[in-house]
DNA sequence: ATCAAATCAATGTGATCGCATCGTTATGAC
DNA sequence: GTCATAACGATGCGATCACATTGATTTGAT
């Protein structure tokens, strides 16, 4: 129907997005402490009351960060993958989707520092937590699922457990990603690392 | 020589430790963002006054926090293994530190929220990242050497390189312990998975 | 005993924060 | 055209923060 429901503009949904990159953009520069509602309005390029009108909680526009960071995030697999993973070639989603983990260029750089901030906030935002878990809970299920499709594909002899082995390449992708973040692997290693786990699970030797 | 070098009591390094572990309290329950003066003097039990007496700058506290949640859980690891974790038998000491880094117990709970706290501050506090790269790169380096002593006692065939199967080893347990922290996965369960990446490395099957 | 330095508490200060409020403007419904 | 209302900008307010300042007190050294 109408793109616009009221007021002057009324790109809604389109400004929300604009101010809420702008608050990742902080996030991932100098940290959660430092997004205030006068640093996003100035990054986002609008006027500190717009901001509000548009998040009248702080506590509403961090959630609405976040949820934008995932959103953002799944748009890129998706676009990597070249469609719905759960349906793309097992060996190759999987590659695709741990390798993004760790951080190699400025993009996942950034979204991996963003992300991290907000594994901290969790700790003590319940809201955050919530939203974390189900993430997870849909990120685990989904690895899980292109696990059993590679095992049934491959080779694989005895076979582990999908649920458990998606957790365990989870684990070690985001246990290297933090790793690779901070400097002290490099990001080649970090990837020959996962490829050698996901080789793993399809029954091979890892290297 | 003298406990006391100066002024009324003197014990200068107690009372500072006494307020690190005041923030590391605070942190531990309600994130570094909780962390003022006020709210570290009224959890020491002194006065504020006191508080920025011993830390002049905010920065000084928050990095003798970090350092004090760092001797705690050198000190932790050293109390289980009985002795240096380098002397110590070498799978013993890899299952200990390994299994320590994942929470499930109160004290084990509030390091890793501590830690995780501290993880996400170095990515926009050039002190604390220089701090914890530091730290890092004595972990893995202790790691490694009990990968490779442990190979050196196991019947391992071909030997991964210890370097590597030691940031391995810590990636996977980091990443578990994280899981555990969120709820996401259960102590038992990532217990479970290190003892096996563990025995993988001394060349046993994996379950 | 005296003194200098360390310790410590109390108060002040300027800045910043989240949020509330108010007034103006722009827009669509009628 | 008019009217209700969303959109928006600007300003105000109370709270809190890190840090500075001040002064009193306690100790060890001499």
């Amino acid at each position: 129907m109408n793109r616009r429901t009221r007021g002057p503009g009324a790109r809604h949904e389109e400004r929300r997005e604009q101010i809420a990159d702008a608050v990742l953009a902080i996030v991932a520069g100098r940290g959660l402490q430092a997004v205030s509602q006068t640093e996003v309005a100035a990054r986002a390029g609008v006027s500190a009351g717009r901001v509000q009108h548009y998040f009248p909680a702080k506590k509403e526009l961090i959630e609405a960060a976040f949820d934008r960071a995932n959103a953002r995030s799944t748009a890129r697999i998706r676009r990597l993958v070249g469609g719905d993973p759960l349906t793309a070639p097992p060996r190759e989603a999987l590659t695709v989707v741990l390798t993004q983990l760790v951080p190699h260029d400025p993009e996942t750089r950034t979204h991996l520092r963003v992300r991290q901030s907000f594994t901290a906030l969790a700790l003590s935002d319940e809201a955050i937590a919530g939203r974390m878990r189900a993430r997870y809970a849909e990120f685990h299920r989904e690895l899980a699922v292109l696990v059993r499709r590679a095992q049934d594909a491959g080779a694989a002899p005895a076979g582990l457990d999908p649920r458990t082995a998606a957790v365990r390449l989870a684990a070690l992708a985001e246990g290297l990603a933090y790793y690779v973040l901070i400097g002290i692997t490099e990001p080649e290693d970090a990837r020959e690392q996962i490829l050698a786990a996901i080789a793993d699970v399809h029954g091979e030797r890892p290297a």
